[in-house]
RNA sequence: GCCCAGUUGGCGGAAUCGGUAGACGCGCUGGUCUCAAACACCAGUAGGAAACUGUGCCGGUUCGACUCCGGCACUGGGUACCA
């Protein structure tokens, strides 16, 4: 099924790139892929018909509040006889009470707002301070921002308990609590090698020994962290440790296992000493212990703080659903059901206006009944996918975001596959949402999965070419002066002839981009592109130097195997026509690569259409599943592509005999049996646990055995073709009709496996020696334990591996293994 | 920095409960067919002459460790406005 999400610009001012980043996305993943399309189960959050539902849940979040006491969303009407006075208030002051308890709220939040661009930047558009694209200043702004009260539901996304769970989506929560914090203190953070501090005069009581303790403020503890409380342990973290042993403060080890006059003991396990009462005690139990005895001196409480933030809702773009809210007399108000959907507006100009509002300002007379100005700000892409899941219950509905029925009929999603990147974002919010309306007893749910996998991502290889930067020197020493034409023409030269050097080359005179020293290597280089310069400017007489060099993406398309295209490189931009190489020994250019994300700027993208194209759908799906584990990451090769396409080859030719269609229906032997139904009990197998890449190996072994076998029965390849269908649905398909059926593959009934067929009569046994396996010795199945020690006791090859010892011991594990111990 | 995942031949990977490391495929080498090439087919392919050694590194548990435990290194993903 498809899933057509709103297609973000990132910065106001390319819109010819929103189209294009459109289009890419609705022509991938191809569609042959799947095996079947459900049009009608198309689900498009962009599509008004769609977004007038997430812009309903949005106004069931305004309408809404968190009562801790029943520990579920309500309905802001309970809250306010709970509220002291609140009807003497004025409509501004309830306005503003209630704002902050709903749940879907305007707060003031940290931005990164880039002045010249007029919008707010992620955190990845925002590169040594100023904006990825154009290079502009970006500050840190506080903004009037729609935000969902999430943390609200922390308790509850993080307690694994509450009814639903698998370990895999233990393990998904743990992501979804990631460390939030803002930039500037992540950057001090990452800045750790600079030990920087001070005293700052005052003192605290130790709680328990009394003693006076001085207070230093260090640069590298985040001021978000704890809520008052003192806290250092110099001996047992790596970066208290540095810090006291520069401003030379004592250091007490608390916990045993380490040395800490050489460093810091990190590990939290080892018995505590020098703790009084928490002596003797392990980490874990110690830490109880202290927050128990805290508790009752009255210190303080022990909670569990969940790094969790509120979700920031609103976006200053145009590509997004509008906000379902106006503003009388600075009121937030909320739009009524009957109005929605509340459609974009047109706008002249998909940019922020001159005052730096966003872009749906822009709009001419869109104005709430004609008077009340709406929100200008939109929602974020992860709004409508936060829901879609329900929408697919009952894609067409105009009365509900899918009627009761339905929901209750399909409950949530059998199996969740996705991107360990959406973890965080994506699936945090879907969560959230589900939870959210099933408190409100609009879903019976409370996840929206069963069962969650993170599939491993399909990574770019990117490559690399590396631009030296020149320096011109010695112009108007040497010799006669050059005239100024002369001089101007280099330095033209220098910006138009880009130079480009080889890898290997480059790893012998560069470090850190910077040139180091003046070995043989460089000189060489110089010399040739002192050559390659003079013969470009004749009259030139200056010097060059190299000064540094730039690695530069370049597309993946013209690099075979590090190998760069050369030609092809100079065709691929204008800039580049000129470029010049320094080339290894051998005449060819080593580009550089690293593995990672796919991604259009870094010229890694590999589009699958064409492996389509030319090995068809089915090998193209048996590839990416042979590839590896669903689970894993791993960069984008098509190098073995054509072993699953010769395995389909090979398939095929099992049910014919030349060009004819040829299948028999004579009874199937013992061996073809067994092989049959080896491959169904993998294959089973395999589908519980997700293992598509093992199956597909193992149809190969299949079809490997059938074609040593000459086997064409239909007893056999009949069940073959139904195993396979779901890895390769095309070609099961046809062979399905082939064989005579009417009705589609799809309904065929999965073979179960005959274990009769499986049984074998004997073991070959590995028999090894101090676990080292040195041969084997198979014995018949009905042997006992003990038989096959007396046996291969008396074995002549035991015997020669003994050299006349006696064992000290014999281990036998029954039709597994021997191990002799000498 | 913090959180998560990974590291096995030339490459992608397999080994399901602690019990035969390298299944299957790619690539490579040699051969058959061909005037030749492509395709196809056959054989070999962790290293080493061998004894043996080998699953990122150091240590531990065990008769036995890719698998379990402790520490470390490196790579990738996330870190909240890419979705």
């Amino acid at each position: 099924m498809f899933f057509i999400q709103w297609v973000m610009i990132h910065s106001g001012f390319q819109q010819s790139n929103m189209r294009s980043r459109q289009a890419s996305i609705l022509r991938s993943p191809p569609k042959q892929i799947l095996p079947v399309t459900v049009n009608n189960l198309i689900v498009r959050t962009s599509d008004p018909s769609y977004y007038k539902w997430t812009q309903w849940i949005f106004i069931q979040l305004f309408n809404s509040w968190y009562n801790p006491e029943t520990n579920k969303a309500e309905n802001i009407s309970t809250l306010i006889p709970k509220l002291k006075n609140f009807n003497s208030l004025s409509e501004k002051d309830q306005s503003d009470l209630l704002l902050e308890y709903r749940l879907a709220y305007l707060s003031d939040t940290m931005v990164n707002w880039c002045p010249q661009l007029g919008t707010v930047l992620a955190n990845e558009e925002v590169k040594d301070g100023v904006s990825e694209r154009g290079g502009f200043p970006v500050e840190r702004k506080l903004m009037k921002q729609w935000s969902l009260r999430i943390t609200a539901y922390a308790d509850r996304l993080f307690d694994l308990v509450e009814k639903v769970t698998t370990p895999q989506q233990k393990k998904a929560v743990e992501e979804y609590i990631t460390f939030a914090k803002n930039r500037s203190e992540r950057e001090r953070m990452a800045d750790v090698k600079k030990i920087s501090g001070v005293f700052t005069g005052g003192y605290v009581d130790h709680p328990f020994t009394g003693k006076k303790i001085p207070i230093w403020i260090g640069d590298y503890v985040l001021a978000g962290y704890g809520t008052g409380a003192v806290m250092a342990v110099p001996g047992h973290d790596s970066r208290d440790y540095a810090f006291a042993k520069h401003f030379d403060l004592p250091i007490i080890e608390v916990v045993q296992g380490g040395d800490l006059s050489k460093e810091s003991y990190d590990a939290k396990e080892g018995k505590l000493v020098n703790s009084d009462f928490l002596n003797g005690l392990e980490v874990k139990d110690a830490v109880k212990k202290a927050i128990a005895a805290i508790e009752e001196k009255g210190l303080g409480k022990g909670k569990t703080n969940f790094r969790l933030r509120d979700a920031i809702f609103g976006r200053q773009r145009y590509w997004g659903e509008p906000i379902p809210v106006y503003y009388e007399n600075g009121i937030p108000k909320v739009l009524e059901e009957k109005e929605l959907p509340l459609v974009l507006p047109e706008v002249d100009k998909y940019l922020p206006t001159e005052t730096g509002e966003p872009p749906l300002a822009r709009a001419k007379d869109w104005k709430y009944k004609g008077k009340f100005e709406y929100e200008y700000s939109t929602m974020p892409g992860w709004a409508g996918s936060s829901w879609y899941f329900l929408r697919y219950m009952d894609a067409h509905n105009d009365q509900r975001f899918a009627s009761k029925e339905a929901v209750d009929y399909w409950q949530n999603i059998d199996l969740y596959i996705g991107g360990a990147e959406h973890s965080t974002g994506h699936l945090l919010y879907v969560r959230f949402w589900t939870k959210f309306l099933y408190d409100l007893g609009l879903i019976p749910v409370l996840e929206p999965a069963k069962k969650l996998i993170n599939q491993g991502m399909i990574q770019g290889v990117s490559s690399f070419v590396y631009r030296l930067a020149f320096e011109v020197t010695d112009t108007l020493a040497a010799g006669p002066p050059i005239g100024f034409n002369a001089w101007e023409a280099a330095f033209l030269t220098l910006k138009e002839i880009p130079f480009f050097i080889s890898k290997k080359r480059l790893d012998k005179s560069f470090q850190d981009f910077k040139y180091q020293g003046n070995d043989l290597e460089i000189n060489e280089i110089l010399e040739s592109f002192q050559d390659l310069f003079n013969k470009e400017i004749p009259n030139f007489t200056g010097k060059l130097k190299i000064s540094r060099y730039t690695p530069i993406y370049v597309d993946v398309n013209i690099v075979n195997n590090n190998i760069l295209d050369t030609k092809s490189f100079q065709n691929w931009r204008e800039e580049y026509k000129n470029a010049k190489f320094l080339l290894e020994e051998n005449g060819e250019y080593i580009c550089g690569s690293e593995v990672e994300k796919m991604s259009k700027s870094k010229w890694n993208v590999v589009s699958p259409d064409l492996m389509v194209e030319q090995y068809g759908a089915d090998a193209l799906r048996l590839y990416e599943m042979f590839l590896g584990p669903l689970e894993l990451s791993k960069p984008w090769n098509t190098n073995g592509i054509s072993g699953v396409s010769n395995f389909m080859r090979k398939l095929w030719r099992l049910y014919h005999n030349g060009e004819q269609f040829s299948v028999s229906d004579e009874k199937a032997s013992k061996q073809e049996l067994k092989t049959l139904h080896k491959t169904i009990k993998k294959i089973t197998y395999d589908i519980e646990n997700f293992s598509f890449n093992t199956s597909v190996s193992n149809f190969m072994i299949c079809v490997n055995e059938l074609t040593e076998l000459k086997s064409n029965k239909r007893e056999i390849l009949e069940p073959l073709a139904i195993v396979i269908s779901p890895y390769a649905p095309h070609i099961a398909e046809e062979l399905w009709l082939k064989l005579g059926h009417k009705e589609s593959i799809t309904y065929a009934e999965f073979p179960k496996v005959n274990e009769e067929y499986l049984v074998e009569s004997a073991f070959n046994y590995p028999v090894s020696f101090n676990g080292k396996t040195r041969f084997y010795q198979e014995y018949d199945l009905s042997l006992s334990k003990e038989d096959v020690e007396k046996e291969i006791l008396n074995n002549e090859q035991t015997q020669k591996y003994l050299e006349g010892k006696s064992p000290k011991k014999v281990i036998v594990v029954h039709n597994r293994i021997v191990n002799i111990v000498i």
